[in-house]
DNA sequence: ACTAATTTGTCAATCGCCATGACGAAATAG
DNA sequence: CTATTTCGTCATGGCGATTGACAAATTAGT
């Protein structure tokens, strides 16, 4: 995938190397108070506008494109030469004239500039996935694997061979990836590449970064953070402030604030299934006495349930909660209520405008809910809350993963000319 | 005819308007894709940055601002020249030669320009003071008034006095006020002058604005938001994400994500009073059950230290601890326990860096701290989270609203004429 | 004491980027 | 066919930061 892997190698894009400023008591430290703001800043900022507009908003003529972002078009015009100069953008040719006037040339980004990849760890698969500047999907794989304590070594290994077949198939469409998103099921340290703790892998401080050839770009992030952002960017009626609540194995939950991921100040934010519910409940791994995990995660459930752990429990779950399964559908109802509990408290605390079910509480989505927003509307004052489910379900994580590398190609559009 | 009417009317675009039409921004200019990127506004942002420099760390020579910022000495002057002709900053004079070279002349903001003005509405008390653009505290008054269940129109006829007594006071040394703060003991919707409920109080739905002589630049908000912001900019070794909690009558808190305030979709994030720490409970006045108030409100805890309701609450509690009522100190070991438990969930939810305890907490943090820091230590995995004690104690929302003023001024220097 | 070295603040010249205003081009309306 | 409207581009100008040079003020070295 090298054909112009150097041309980008040198930027570090993608917002990961930014703030983080350690804000140490100490005078001298902080050298730096935020970065200069230059014409080339200024230029970079326009860049990104004009990219913004154009992918959101279908084809724009220039015209279109300098009232949306309140610049003149011929400011404009010069931003969209250097943007198709680098292959980012492309003409279409004229638009349909509707209106008197001379028809603008429609302006789209370009379906074979730069793409991003995404992939993902799973407890039992492994994903991956190329998405264009469009936001289209354009190659992607899926292997059942049960990674279930398998060595982090072999499942990268595994994870890159997918990784080689969609980005060839990819590069055969004239795309040119331009970085790896990763997603796992475990807490990742902030702006880093190393899970810290993935309990259902047993992977423990395990830099993925020192493990890949270093081609391309890197993020490594939690699923549930990506999930998040492919909810955000893809979601029906996507609120910019929201809380995502997912599960696979633990329950995880990403919060986001006016379109910004919150990540937490060690990256570590968002471990709703720890959040305590009942303080004197059975003990948790964790530590803790009566986390969410106990009364809703996977295992729990399954126990409360009388199922034995199978193949695809979550399916299981489903089917015999459509069956009628007494027994499942009761211990559903009750995962529902701990659930509505901890996210009282959650919605107590962040106020957002929506909490949304993803992953695999979306596919359980019909029994959990009843009780889930039983609790949530008892014990919440005011206007309340909206729980919605996501349409995503479970390819969240894998695509907001390849179009974060998406979205940090619109952000900084010129990494290099 | 129709400029803009026949744009929309002609073109099938689904209009999706973004969401983030109330942008909490000063100026109008809500434009549709954020605001436009010109000169004028990288030109705000140096002055800002300039301002911010030479601001935090004390006096500084043009040179030593240029290469804090990032740019060249050249560029400095002339933006210096700017804030001094607007009053804003001012010239010390030669410093003191320490290394080779010619000494440069010290820059600081100036004691003379404009000033903040912050004010409070406790239950049981009033208060404003001025604070100049160094941070120090220049004018002050406060009265013992019991606003409990008093109307909005003369509590803020009583505050007005007050604050027209510390701004003559101001305007006498030389001091313009530049805009009003105004900490209030409830919840205020965002972006407004509005309290939607003060229950000590017993507002509804109040305009503060409305009540108020529209002379100067006002903001109305929550008196723990304030004290988190003073924590923020005046605390000892300040992080920038950490979890302030403040009681005074209820328990709010207030968080910091990266140095901004996160204020919640409507504005009414915090509510950690209202957090479920024992789900079966007891029934709260908020609709649920088991509200972290029950266990740690004034209220609760007085009940269970078999104290009545007196004059001065957490001073007779404090006292009484102090004294070794066995009573209290148990009362307060409760109340710290819940605290623990209610803030294990915000911790695991947010990975705040630190938890600080401001308000009356503060008071009593010798007996509530030992039962705190064991349930939080307990319950909390991995590097867990440090504990600290606010130094600002009850003055922290009046002296943070001043400072929201002063910093308003830092932020947008030319704006002020 | 005198010179060399270093740092500061300022000035003139230049470059980058966007705004302005005018123009030809391409469509519709009458 | 002409008037009107809108689009894209060009030349010009303004604004703001950079560059490079210089005088001023101080320390270091002999």
């Amino acid at each position: 995938m090298g054909r112009d892997g150097t041309e980008r190698g040198g930027t570090e894009r993608g917002g990961t190397e930014r703030g983080g400023t350690e804000r140490g008591g100490l005078p001298g430290a902080s050298r730096r108070e935020g970065l200069p703001d230059t014409q080339q800043g200024m230029r970079r900022r326009n860049l990104s506008r004009v990219m913004h507009a154009v992918a959101a908003n279908g084809p724009l003529s220039r015209a279109a494109v300098a009232a949306r972002i309140g610049l003149t078009r011929a400011a404009v015009s010069t931003l969209v030469d250097e943007l198709i100069r680098a292959g980012l953008v492309e003409e279409l040719g004229p638009e349909r004239p509707c209106r008197v006037g001379r028809p603008g040339s429609a302006l789209a980004v370009s379906a074979q500039g730069p793409a991003g990849i995404g992939a993902e760890v799973g407890v039992d698969h492994l994903a991956a996935c190329v998405v264009d500047l469009r936001g289209a999907v354009r190659a992607r794989a899926t292997r059942r694997v049960d990674n279930r304590g398998r060595a982090p070594g072999p499942v990268v290994t595994d994870l890159m061979s997918l990784i080689r077949q969609v980005s060839a198939g990819a590069e055969q469409e004239g795309l040119r990836p331009a970085g790896l998103a990763i997603a796992v099921p475990g807490l990742v340290a902030r702006d880093s590449h190393t899970v810290v703790r993935a309990p259902n892998l047993d992977w423990h401080d395990t830099d993925v970064g020192a493990l890949l050839p270093a081609e391309l770009p890197l993020v490594v992030d939690n699923e549930a953070n990506f999930g998040a952002l492919a909810e955000l960017w893809l979601g029906a009626a996507p609120p910019a402030d929201f809380l995502h609540v997912s599960a696979e194995v633990g329950i995880g939950a990403a919060l986001v604030v006016e379109g910004r991921l919150l990540r937490g100040a060690r990256g570590f934010a968002g471990e709703l299934g720890h959040v305590p519910v009942w303080p004197d409940g059975p003990k948790c791994p964790c530590g803790g006495r009566g986390c969410l995990e106990q009364y809703a995660g996977e295992e729990a459930v399954l126990r409360a349930a009388g199922l034995a752990p199978g193949a695809d429990r979550v399916e299981l779950l489903a089917t015999c909660a459509a069956a009628g399964d007494e027994n499942v559908r009761g211990a559903l109802r009750e995962a529902g209520a701990a659930l509505g509990i901890a996210l009282t408290g959650a919605v107590n605390l962040l106020d957002p405008r929506a909490v949304v079910l993803g992953g695999a509480l979306s596919r359980l989505a019909p029994w959990l809910l009843p009780s889930l927003r039983d609790e949530l509307g008892r014990r919440i004052a005011g206007p309340g809350c909206a729980v919605a489910v996501s349409r995503l379900g479970p390819d969240g994580p894998l695509l907001g993963a390849a179009h974060a590398v998406v979205r940090s190609v619109l952000d900084d559009p010129v990494g290099v000319a």
